[in-house]
DNA sequence: ATTGAACTAAGTAATTCTACTTACAAAGTT
DNA sequence: AACTTTGTAAGTAGAATTACTTAGTTCAAT
C-alpha cells in the first residue's frame, strides 16, 4: 500500500491534463510521472517512464487513440491502461476492452471514481465507470441490443473518414486506388450497418463517436 | 486584493469540473461557488449564487452555450463571463466577445492563462489566451482573412442542425413550412459562403465548430 | 477443406444534392 | 430615400448519392 503509483496522463487538452495532474498528486501513494498531448509522445514517455497506468484520452485529434493504445499495450505489457472518453457508446468500449484496455471512464465521470479506478486497475482488476455500467445493464435488459450494431471494418472506416472531408465516391476511389463503384457499395453498407440515411449525418455521427 | 473572487463553473463534463475546482480553490482569493452542467443550471445558480466571473464552456451537449451566455449576460450584467471551448475558431470568438463576453480560452490553455484570466476579468479587463491572440495575428499577416468568412444567418444555422440530422430538403422544407426549392437554396448559400463542397463536409464542420 | 467475412466491381433506377440563375417582398440600415 | 440583407420561390441541368442486386477473389478461421 506505500508503493507510488506512477501515473502518465494523455490527452490533448492542457488544462485538462493539468487540472488532472493536480487532483492525482494530491493523492498520497499516486505521482504523475508525464503528460502527453498526442499519439507519438505517449509512446516515448511510456518507454522512458516505464508507468503503472496511462490515463488514454482517446479521443486525441489527429491520430487516433486506439492505434496509440494498441501500440502501448502490445509493447509494454505490464502497463495498464485506463481508457478516457467523452462518449458513453457501447461499442467504443467494447472495442477498446478487446483492443486490451484494462478500465474505461468518461469524462462525466467523478473524481472519486478517477481515483478508484487507478487503485483497482493498479491492483489488477478491470474497472468501468457507473454511467457504461448502467448502459450495459439498460442495453441487455430492454434488448434493444445497442450491442449488435455491426461494426465497421477498417477499409469502410478508412471510407468514413473521407467522407467526413467532404471527398466524393470518385474522389475516394481515386486516392485508395479502387472503382468509385467500390466506393458506392462501401458507402451502403456503411449507411445500412449503421442504420443512417446519408452522408450528411454519417457524417456528424463519426464525428460524435471519435472515428474522425 | 484580500477580497475573494467568486467563480461559477459550467461545463457539462464532471471530472473536467471538479478538476477545475481543485484548481481554483487551491488559490487563496478565489472560490467556486457552484457547478453546473447545463444551461438552465447555470442560469438557476447564477442567479442564485451572483458569482464574479463564470467559465462558461460553450460546446454543452444539448443547447447551445451561446444563448445560456447571452442570457446571463443579459440578465446579469456584473457577472462577467469567460467562455471555455475546445476551438480555436475565429469567428467563434468574435461571435462570443460579440455577445458580451470578457474572456476567452481553449481547453489548451494553460493553468497559468486560466488563473491570469481570472483575475484580469476581475479587474475589468478583457482577455484572450496566447493560443487565440496568436491566431488573430496570424491571420491579420497574411491576410487570408479567415475573418472574412461570412457568418451564417439564423435561418441557415437552422437548416444546418437538421443537415446534420440527416434530414433532405424535402423534410426540412416540410419541418419549416417552406418549399424544398427554397431550402436547396439555402444549402447553397450555406455552402458558398463556408466555401465546403457538400453537405458531408458542412456537417462534420457543424460538429467541430460547435453550431450543433 | 469448407465456410464466412471482407474487398472488389458493376448493373439499373430512383432520389437527392449542387450549380447557377432570376425574382420579389419584408425588414433593417445608412 | 436608397441600399443591403434575409427569406422566400422556382427554372434548368448535371453531379452525386442511395437502393438493391449479383458476383468473383482473397484471406482467415472453424
Amino acid at each position: 500500500m506505500s508503493e507510488t503509483i506512477k501515473v502518465l496522463i494523455v490527452d490533448d487538452h492542457k488544462l485538462i491534463v493539468e487540472a488532472w495532474t493536480n487532483i492525482l498528486n494530491t493523492i498520497a501513494n499516486f505521482s504523475v510521472c508525464g503528460c502527453a498531448d498526442n499519439a507519438e509522445e505517449a509512446l516515448f514517455l511510456a518507454h522512458r517512464e516505464r508507468p503503472d497506468i496511462i490515463l488514454m484520452d482517446i479521443n486525441l485529434k489527429g491520430s487516433s487513440g486506439f492505434e496509440a493504445t494498441e501500440s502501448i499495450i502490445n509493447q509494454l505489457p505490464k502497463t495498464k491502461v485506463i481508457a478516457l472518453s467523452i462518449h458513453d457508446d457501447l461499442s467504443i468500449v467494447k472495442k477498446i476492452f478487446a483492443i486490451g484496455a484494462t478500465g474505461y471512464l468518461t469524462k462525466n465521470s467523478s473524481k472519486k471514481e478517477l481515483i478508484e479506478s487507478i487503485q483497482k486497475v493498479y491492483e489488477g482488476e478491470k474497472y468501468i465507470c457507473e454511467e457504461i455500467k448502467e448502459r450495459f445493464l439498460a442495453s441487455a435488459m430492454n434488448g434493444n441490443d445497442e450491442n449488435s450494431k455491426k461494426e465497421l471494418t477498417s477499409k469502410e472506416i478508412e471510407i468514413v473518414k473521407f467522407i467526413t472531408k467532404g471527398l466524393t465516391s470518385k474522389e475516394i476511389g481515386e486516392l485508395l486506388n479502387i472503382s468509385n463503384r467500390t466506393v458506392d457499395t462501401h458507402r451502403h453498407n456503411i449507411l445500412k450497418k449503421l442504420e443512417i440515411p446519408n452522408a450528411a449525418q454519417l457524417s456528424s455521427w463519426a464525428k460524435e463517436k471519435g472515428y474522425v
